[in-house]
DNA sequence: AAGAATCCCAACCGCAAGTTG
DNA sequence: GCAACTTGCGGTTGGGATTCT
């Protein structure tokens, strides 16, 4: 059965708030101050129940709400603690002074969700889609088997497995430095994280010490989240050619080490180049948007869906 | 120009936790 | 300890505004 609504049967007005009715509201709390918020319709002379007035009041009226548009430093804050909080919209309005945590919810719903989807990611999870990934080997021994492709694009192929390999490989290595940020009995680990990572040449001296300073499993634990919310890992570039592991082209020979064979045969291919995917756009939150407030991203369109649309239209 | 589709957000609903008597 | 009441939270919806065809 339950308690019914409270608004039900009452003759209670529902739906917008008209002027007369905010100016009423505003008036009485300047004056009266809170109080009771069951008391408070009858008290200002409203026609509403007090979980309404409630929410007009928190969600629109406050005199200390911020108006207009998210910032970019407000939205990249949204998607950091949204990765570390989940939908906790209250927790994360905490961090965002003037905001309401209905602003952010319908913020996060409106153009947050979509951005992280259109960057391939889970919103949920903020990791990089799984399925694309794991559908790779099947397409490519499809493209073998049938020789349904030509010798260009079975090599464009092997090319995108050992992308996806190597992208595989990084986020186990990810996840394995973050099982140990997070069990403080394994704190010498992380250094061999950082010497695979060194050996594969993707981290210089300098950056490992940089990843070596991850927050502690002590911040986490607590309410300070700010460590992690303005912390950032280093990028990942390969040394001395300017560009990121992720852009690397493949080229003669073979990469056994990883799991996948791709011999690319007679020379450099021409799949198209990756974007930059630096381990802080991985890490941060697949989390992380780069780009501007106006949705002009730079990252992370690797195994979004238009890449995939490309990879299928070329196989096809 | 008009109808359809989509976007956006204020407001609602129901549940759960906290408080009070 | 318990029931009634209050408050806070997160999910969902309705409808106006905007964009597309």
């Amino acid at each position: 059965m339950g308690r019914p609504p409270c608004c039900d049967g009452n003759g209670l007005k529902k739906g917008p708030w008209t002027t007369e009715e905010d100016q009423k509201l505003t008036d009485y709390i300047d004056k009266q101050g809170r109080g009771s918020w069951r008391q408070l319709p009858k008290l200002a002379g409203l026609n509403r129940c007090g979980k309404s007035c409630r929410l007009r009041w928190t969600n629109y009226l406050r005199p200390d709400i911020k108006r207009g548009k998210f910032s970019h430093e407000e939205e990249q804050t949204i998607l950091r603690l949204h990765s570390i909080l989940g939908n906790k919209w209250a927790a994360i309005t905490k961090h965002l002074p003037g905001r309401t945590d209905n602003e952010i919810k319908n913020f996060w719903n409106t153009h947050l969700r979509k951005k992280l989807v259109q960057m391939g990611c889970d919103p949920t999870t903020h990791q990089p889609r799984d399925d694309l990934l794991a559908a790779l080997p099947q397409l490519i021994a499809l493209a073998n088997l049938g020789r349904l492709v030509d010798d260009h694009t079975a090599r464009q192929l092997q090319s995108y497995a050992v992308q996806a390999a190597k992208l595989d490989y990084l986020k186990s290595l990810l996840q394995s430095a973050a099982t140990i940020a997070t069990s403080p009995s394994s704190s010498g680990s992380i250094s061999t994280i950082t010497t695979d990572l060194q050996w594969m040449g993707l981290l210089s001296a300098s950056q490992s010490s940089s990843l070596s300073s991850l927050p502690s499993p002590r911040t986490m634990e607590g309410t300070d989240y700010q460590g992690l919310v303005t912390g950032q890992l280093p990028d990942i570039h390969i040394p001395g050619t300017g560009s990121s592991f992720f852009q690397q082209p493949i080229t003669n020979g073979s990469i056994q080490n990883l799991g996948y064979t791709a011999n690319s045969g007679d020379g450099e291919t021409s799949f198209p180049a990756l974007p930059d995917f630096s381990i802080s756009n991985l890490v941060g939150a697949c989390g992380t948007s780069g780009g501007d407030a106006e949705g002009n991203s730079s990252q992370l369109p690797i195994w979004s869906d238009s890449y995939f649309d490309q990879f299928m239209t070329e196989l096809a």
